[in-house]
DNA sequence: CCAAAAGTGTTGCCTTTACACCCATGT
DNA sequence: ACATGGGTGTAAAGGCAACACTTTTGG
């Protein structure tokens, strides 16, 4: 057996051929949270054998954009809102996982509070889009459950290393809220004192002084996260946020 | 602002233009360690205007392969070992980032035992390619530079949590062996002591009871991972592999 | 017997866990 | 006054970090 010298793209290859070019999409699993669950954005799927199934929100790349210029186009067309927390997943190239011919997919996940999505949405033509609450998710179009499920792993094991729960959250919230976020995302339970110390030694959380109103119970002080702190802390690399 | 309906990929599309297709290419960073420092695997590129850098090794995707299939057909084209532990890493899609035009890239990362390639290698003409250490690596053809920091990044992250390392390690090796490399890849100091009890109470080395030879000191005892004891232990759930 | 690297235990500290009662508000 | 959920402290256990001397081999 021989190692194989002949042309290659980062040597000697002298063009490229139309044969071996692809149509790439980018698929957006967009995350929201709303108090009481964690969601998916999803749309309708009309495309056979797919017809009736939800989809994720996606597009094709076009010619002169990266994959992330293209998130970011998907995201904006879909929610209105710009600005949002973006991250890429993985790449899905089975070559008969979409119904029109080849399609290679990049999977970025997302960020937004469901709020401000309701807020710039209400008046916009939108039937086609539903928040779908993740756990009860098993059948979608395309290869899109694999993606979900690939997406939400990565979710998990990022939100407990950086400060990326507050893009769902309200910009003033409870340290229940927070909790209750944080068991949600992980799917686990947190004993609520030692919760509260934990986040409060970190030192990132604003007291706004202000509380909750019209609640029938006690209300609860609202705080803010600090980003500009945890950036410092960050760079001077004092920082272990680590939920 | 309206939220844009028209055609999509995910639900109405009805066939895919040839315009908005792409070259894609599969870029391999190949790690190894040999007793002194992280190496990775490049070669000579001589496409304009990059003569005379190295480069990663990679080829264009296919007609009716998966990116898997690719990574792992490039990996055993140029190191003649298969089975090789293989990850994605990220896509680079800089519409500028390749000379002979648009190429989008998918960069995947993987690890071997330079003594087995070296076995294998030993007989081929291959002076194209070369053991770089990582920490001298500071300049590559196209965006590979980049690359190569990510694909760290994510070895970094990777190999304290699951037991990849064993890939790049002799069959049999010293818990000091074992220290070094983790002090290595991870860019720290470990306590001898704390380490060693550490990753006995793993419970997941077999002890060899074989020991050095020809050392001018006290030989060092031998172990291997316990690859069978780790499957079962995670599917058990009862695992925290955690260095 | 010397050089060189392997091997080994103990202690203090900090982090994590477990756990139960009082507080502020609306009705 | 009661129902509801918010807020608080302490003690025990476990994990982590720091630290120095003895062992085994080859030369």
């Amino acid at each position: 057996m021989a190692i194989n010298n002949t042309e290659n793209i980062n040597t000697w290859l002298s063009h490229l051929h139309e044969e071996t070019k692809f149509s790439i999409s980018v698929d957006c699993v967009i995350f929201g949270y709303d108090e009481a669950a964690l969601k998916v954005l999803l749309m309708d799927c009309n495309m056979p054998p797919y017809e009736g199934k939800k989809s994720l929100i996606g597009d094709l790349l076009q010619k002169q954009e990266t994959t992330d210029e293209a998130a970011k186009r998907i995201l904006e067309n879909r929610t209105l809102l710009t600005d949002l927390y973006l991250e890429q997943v993985n790449v899905y190239s089975n070559p008969f996982r979409h119904p029109l011919g080849r399609v290679i997919t990049l999977a970025y996940y997302s960020l937004i509070n469901i709020e401000d999505y309701e807020n710039q949405i209400v008046d916009a033509e939108n039937k086609q889009l539903e928040w779908k609450t993740l756990a009860t998710i098993d059948d979608l179009a395309f290869d899109h459950l694999e993606i979900v499920k690939d997406a939400y792993a990565r979710l998990q094991r990022t939100v407990r290393e950086v400060p990326i729960g507050f893009s769902m959250l309200p910009k003033k919230f409870s340290l229940i809220q927070l909790q209750n976020f944080y068991e949600t995302v992980l799917d686990i339970e947190l004993d609520r004192r030692n919760f509260r110390r934990k986040l409060m030694a970190l030192g990132l959380l604003i007291d706004l002084k202000e509380f909750q109103d019209n609640v029938a119970h006690r209300p609860a002080k609202l705080y803010s996260f600090d980003f500009e702190k945890y950036k410092q802390k960050k760079n001077i690399g004092t920082l272990n946020f680590e939920i």
